[in-house]
RNA sequence: GCCCCCAUCGUCCAGCGGCCUAGGACGCCUCCCUUUCAAGGAGGUAACACGGGUUCGAAUCCCGUUGGGGGUACCA
């Protein structure tokens, strides 16, 4: 293996959010790859929070986007407000305005759209204000002067070249009418002032990139950072992943009991492939691995079948002990299907070895053990339907009750002899007359455990006890 | 409309001019195991968008077409 950089491999990497959300799929994805970088290269990780638009953003946003974040496991080395540093960036738009570089602009929105209209439907400023001197005052912006020929380009180390024509590049505003200023003018000051390397992010935001190059220019600038733009993730109808129409919300996710780790692997497959070609394995080795380079371009499905499969992966690979631990907020709180009084952990201990191997997420623990601490075999209509209205299932339930009250010892192996001899009861022999242990266990299952699939039978009834199985079997027999 | 980007199995990733009759993973299907369901094991299904070049040779390079996506705010 070879050693990674030191940690004074000079390497910045930052991840940018802005508080106007929850920690979103796709920015857990950039923010993971900020951090792979940083990490792989003994670099610094910065989370810079963009909250420049003081009209949207919510400070309670930024504590819950920290909180995903290190839920996830992505720490960082250092942390800025950029509302902190308004005034930064207000010397600059002034002195932008001194030099001639921006001028103040007192068009309205209609306005521009309305002359955008009868210049024949190309959107965008005109540059109407550039000469008339425009004095400060109410609804007056500040505009930066982008030049009107020659091309803005760099070298993306995901996309190659990217050029645009500077003729396409309106005059955007820098500072807003109340003084605020706009986040492309923060963003180049911040990734100057802060000695930004790498500018790792998303696809969305390549056209703002010859903005913030121009502004940098205009800055002193002489040495941008190197940018790598990842591919989108997009939903199924190969969208970029909304929060209207999706779920993306990485929160949502983890309260569903997906495990972070899990969520962190599968990101980290989005865009990007091990060398060696394998997928699931520990962050530690995935830091190892990365590069920029070995980045994708392509857009990339967000699949939650391949998320459920790695979760499980991980569910599975869990100690006894820790999925306990874990999926206990799943079982104890408030919102399951028993009495929360009639939980028991010890009762739930001895099932958590065969719980572990069936779910997927966390969150489909309650349906595998809910027969044990709810009062009555819960009710499945169409487990009923199919097992119960088998012909053999009256024969078997009979069988089955008649033995489980004479039971003396109770434990699975005897079920499993009651089960047995109800399948010979009910003629459910095969050619060499042995019991069909299959379909026996089958209305038994349904009568006292609720479904038609569960955790095996034998040892769950023998959990139960002999007593409850026989009410519960009499109960359904009743129903019948 | 204009600008920018993308294009290998249904999906994710590999392939970076010959090792490709295209590989791995998820999904799906079949079989095995089996007290149901999972898990596990063994198979299988399925792709280089199209058209031109370049080259002895192209999934790999170039151009075009088509398709898809992103952007086009006093959001980021």
């Amino acid at each position: 293996m070879t050693t990674s950089a030191s940690a004074t491999s000079g390497v910045r990497v930052r991840f940018s959010p802005a508080p106007t959300g929850y920690l979103h799929v796709g920015s857990a994805r950039s923010a993971l790859f900020n951090w792979l970088y940083a990490r792989h290269t003994g670099g610094t990780f910065i989370v810079r929070v963009e909250d420049t638009d003081t009209d949207r953003s919510r400070p309670e946003l930024t504590e819950a986007i920290f909180d995903a974040l290190r839920t996830l496991g992505l720490d960082w080395d250092e942390t800025y407000h950029q509302s902190d540093r308004f005034d930064l960036y207000r010397t600059a738009a002034d002195r932008f305005l001194d030099e001639g570089r921006a001028y103040r602009c007192d068009c309205t929105q209609d306005e521009v759209k309305a002359r955008a209209e009868a210049r024949g439907g190309t959107p965008g400023y005109d540059g109407h204000c550039r000469d008339r001197d425009v004095a400060p005052g109410e609804g007056v912006v500040v505009r930066f002067c982008t030049p009107d020929e020659g091309t803005t380009a760099w070298d993306d180390l995901i996309r190659d070249r990217v050029e645009f024509e500077n003729t396409h590049l309106e005059d955007f505003v820098i500072v807003r009418s109340n003084g605020v200023p706009m986040f492309l003018l923060a963003n180049a000051i911040d990734d100057i002032d802060m000695g930004i390397t790498h500018v790792v992010r998303g696809e969305d935001l390549v056209n703002t990139t010859p903005k913030v190059l121009l502004l940098r220019e205009a800055l002193g600038d002489t040495e941008p950072p190197l940018y790598a733009h990842l591919p989108l993730i997009v939903n199924e109808q190969r969208k970029k992943l909304s929060k209207r129409r999706d779920d993306v919300n990485v929160a949502d996710y983890l309260a569903r009991g997906f495990l972070p780790e899990a969520m962190v692997n599968y990101l980290a497959t989005l865009g990007w492939g091990a060398p060696d070609g394998v997928e699931i394995r520990p962050v530690a080795e995935i830091v190892e691995q990365f590069e920029l380079s070995d980045i994708g371009k392509s857009p990339a499905m967000f699949d939650i079948k391949k998320l459920e499969h790695f979760n499980g992966e991980y569910v599975r690979a869990l100690s006894v002990d820790e999925f306990t631990e874990r999926a206990t907020p799943f079982i104890s709180g408030s919102d399951v299907p028993w009495p929360t009084e009639s939980f028991d952990p010890a009762r739930f201990a001895a099932l958590a070895p065969v719980v572990q191997e069936r779910v997927k997420t966390l969150d489909e623990v309650p349906l595998l053990v809910d027969w044990l601490f709810c009062a009555d075999a819960p009710d499945d209509p169409d487990s009923w339907a199919k097992e119960m209205g088998k012909a053999h299932a009256v024969a078997v339930l009979d069988s089955a009750i008649a033995a489980v009250q004479v039971a003396g010892e109770w434990d699975a192996d005897r079920v499993r002899a009651i089960v047995e001899g109800a399948a010979v009861d009910a003629g459910l022999v095969n050619a060499e007359g042995n019991p069909q242990l299959s379909k026996a266990q089958a209305p038994v299952r349904v009568a006292t455990l609720g479904r038609s699939k569960g955790l095996p039978l034998f040892e769950s009834l023998a959990l139960l006890g002999r007593d409850e199985t026989h009410r519960r079997l009499a109960a359904a027999r009743a129903r019948v």
